[in-house]
This record gives structure tokens, sequence and C-alpha cells, in this order.
DNA sequence: CCCGCTATTGGACAAGCGCGCAACAGGTGC
DNA sequence: GCACCTGTTGCGCGCTTGTCCAATAGCGGG
């Protein structure tokens, strides 16, 4: 086939991983399903990585980065703490729901048995955590938030996050992307909403 | 080797299997070991089981319906909505900390490709939903709790359960069993406990 | 133009998988 | 004590897996 830089390659590589990820699940991807979604023989993939291992924590690496730098420039946009965390909401869920959090679940639960997959998937998580966290110990600062521990608030609100992803992804059905927006939102606001002034945050809040 | 009657073999392949899984994980375990682990051969398995699948799904059914059965037990004990709610969390959060936890995160990711595993974990997770959902009911009532919506209050607990107990088994260290309790109570008490201005916010806000 | 470097091939390899089946064995009733 | 019933064996089948490697092919510099 064609011949491609080392750099190509690796790309495509990656590129084809998720597609057959997306397809099968991340933990049924085999190194003769990446090669055929390339149009290749299966012993370029191991030309360029050293194990099958590798090659689906940089696959994992490489969605789950672009999601999360997706995140943070969403949430970089919006000039207040509630406005951020409401934009970061809205960018999680839905992509959540998606074959991506088919995706991240098929990384937990094959992160048993796979070291590196283990190693990204355990740094990526963290990153999530510290962004949530950042963007509530500014809110608290700035008066917009009250809590007397953001960094267990921010683990709150991520566990309810992948909680209610992972029902939608796992048993289709019972509830849908609005509701993991909606009541998401909802367990913000009663996480992190300070309960003497109501009046402000109810006119920040309901402007979107 | 020894004879079994029927319902004492289909016992001990359930057992082997999860004792199995527990090792390495539900969905790397296999006929082979499971015949091993019981110590007959692998032919007995099928002989019992129509399929892979169906013994995966029959013994996680086994093994988390257990687990179930003792939360209600636990609940029924207690005589207020608000100790229920907190023996319940006391009860779910450490059996999920260990390897329990492992086993929904493999059921849940397997759930997508083996149909009989994806029945069965479907039907018990919204078994835990509907035991939330009734403590929390039965505390509004009771004029203990307070909340526009026990559906979405009980989705919302289970899924700061999970998603805090997934942390713990997936990403260990970050947090512990400790945390998991304490954090998930506070996230009830947010949640749950009577506080005007929370409920109206999250009234106008899933209205949008 | 050709040569060499290297991306790529394509299959060998051992191990492991779910599944099925003919043969075996060991209690039970006659 | 014998035959039958059924739980159990042990292996074979076809297929898939990750890994490895000698052979090949095609682009770029001399």
């Amino acid at each position: 086939m064609a011949r491609l830089s080392p750099d190509e390659r690796r790309r495509a590589i990656i590129e084809a991983t998720l597609a057959v990820a997306r397809r099968n699940g991340l933990g049924a991807t085999t190194v003769r399903d990446v090669a055929d979604e390339m149009g290749t023989s299966s012993g370029l993939v191991h030309h360029y990585f050293d194990s099958m291992d590798e090659v689906l924590a940089v696959a994992f690496e490489h969605a789950a980065g672009a999601d999360l730098e997706r995140a943070r420039a969403v949430v970089a946009e919006a000039p207040t703490a509630t406005e951020q965390l409401d934009a970061f909401i809205a960018c999680y869920a839905p992509a959540q729901s998606d074959w991506t959090m088919q995706l991240w679940l098929d990384a937990w639960a094959e992160a048993a048995r796979r070291p590196a997959l283990r190693n990204v998937s355990q740094r990526l998580n963290r990153a999530w955590q510290e962004l949530v966290r950042s963007i509530v110990a500014d809110g608290v600062t700035a008066g917009e938030f009250a809590t007397d521990d953001p960094d267990a608030a921010a683990w709150r609100l991520l566990s309810v996050l992948d909680g209610l992803a992972l029902q939608v992804v796992a048993h289709e059905a019972l509830i849908g992307r609005d509701e993991v927006v909606a009541w998401t939102r909802a367990a913000a606001d009663r996480e992190l909403l300070p309960s003497a002034p109501a009046a402000t945050r109810a006119a920040t809040r309901t402007r979107r």
C-alpha cells in the first residue's frame, strides 16, 4: 500500500484503532482489525508499537486527550465560574453519551489487565478532576460558589456525570442525554450554590 | 471427579466462575479456567450452560443479586428514611470497594457484547435505583427529605456512589472507601435535606 | 539511472478460545 | 450382581489472538 512517513503512519494506526474500537469496543479491538481498517498488513502495527496494550493506550489517550482539550477550551471562554461549570457539563455529558463513554468504560475495565492503558486512564481521570476542581475553587474565591471542600465537590460532580452517562450507554432508554445535563446541573446547584443570596444566582444561571 | 446433582453442580460452576472472575476479571474468565477451578473437565460447563455468555450472566446475577438482597435487608432494619439512606450508603460503598466494583465494571463493559449479561445488568441496575428511589420517596412523605424529583435524586445518588467507587477500584489511591462513604453522605445531605432555594432553582432549570 | 534505506508485506508460530461429541464411570433400582 | 441412567471425561475441531521475522517493494539521494 501507500508508503507513509512514521508520523503519518502512527497517526493512521491510532485513527484506525479508534474506528474499530468505536464499532467493536476497545477491549475487542485486535491487531488484524486495525490493519484491515487501514487496508494494510497486520505486521505493520507491531512495527510501530511494541504491544497491543500500547496501541490501545496511545489511541485512547489521543481520543480522550482531545476531549479534555476541547473541554478546557470551552471552559476558558466562559467568563464566570458558574458559566464555566455549565459549559463544562454541557460539553462533557453529550460527548460521553455517544460511543465515547463506551470507550471510557472499556478502558476502565481493561485497565485492570493492561498496564499502559491503566497509566493513561489514571492520568486523564486526574486531569478531568483537576479541571473541575479549579472551576469550583475559582467560583469559591469569586463568591459564586460555597463549599467546604472543592476537591470532594469536584469528585462528586464528576462522579454524577460519569455515573449518569454510564447509565445512558450501558442501560439505554432509562435516561437520556437531556436528563444527564439537566440532572447534573441540578446536582451542581445543590452542591455549590450558597444558601443566602438566591436572586443573583438565579438571574445569572437562567440567562444561559 | 465427584458426582454432583444438577443443582449442586450449577452452584459449583457459578461459584467457580466468580472465584476466577475475582482473580482475572469477568471478561477474561474462560471455560477452562472455570473447569480448572472446580477440578473438573471443561466439557462439564457446557453440559449445564448453553454458552459462556450465559455462565457469566448467571454468575453475575448470583453475586450482584446477593448484594442487592443484603442491602434490602440492611435498609429494612433502619427505622427512619435518613437512617435507611445512611445504612444503604455504608453497605453499598465498602462492598463496591472490594473486587465487587471491578465485577460490575467488567459486566457493564462486557454487556455491550454479551446479550445475556446485558439483560441481567440492566435489570439489576434498575432494581438498585428503585431501592434508593423508594427510600427517598418515603423520606419525602415523612418530611425528612425535600426534593422535587425523587427519581432523579435517586439516580444522582447512585451515580455518585458508582462513580466514586469506580475511582477507587480503577484508579486506586486517589480516594479510599472512607471518602466514598463520607462524600456520598455529604452529597445526600446537599441533595435531600430541606432547603428552599435549591429546590426552586432546580425546578426552573429542568423546565428549561 | 541505480542503489540503498526503510516502510511494508504476509505468513509462521504457539497459545488460547468456545463449543461439541463419543466414550466412560459410578451410583441406583431391579 | 447386573443393567441402566446420567454425570463426567478428554480430546478434537475450527477459529482467533498477539507476536515475530525473513522477504519484498518503492521512494529519495548519489
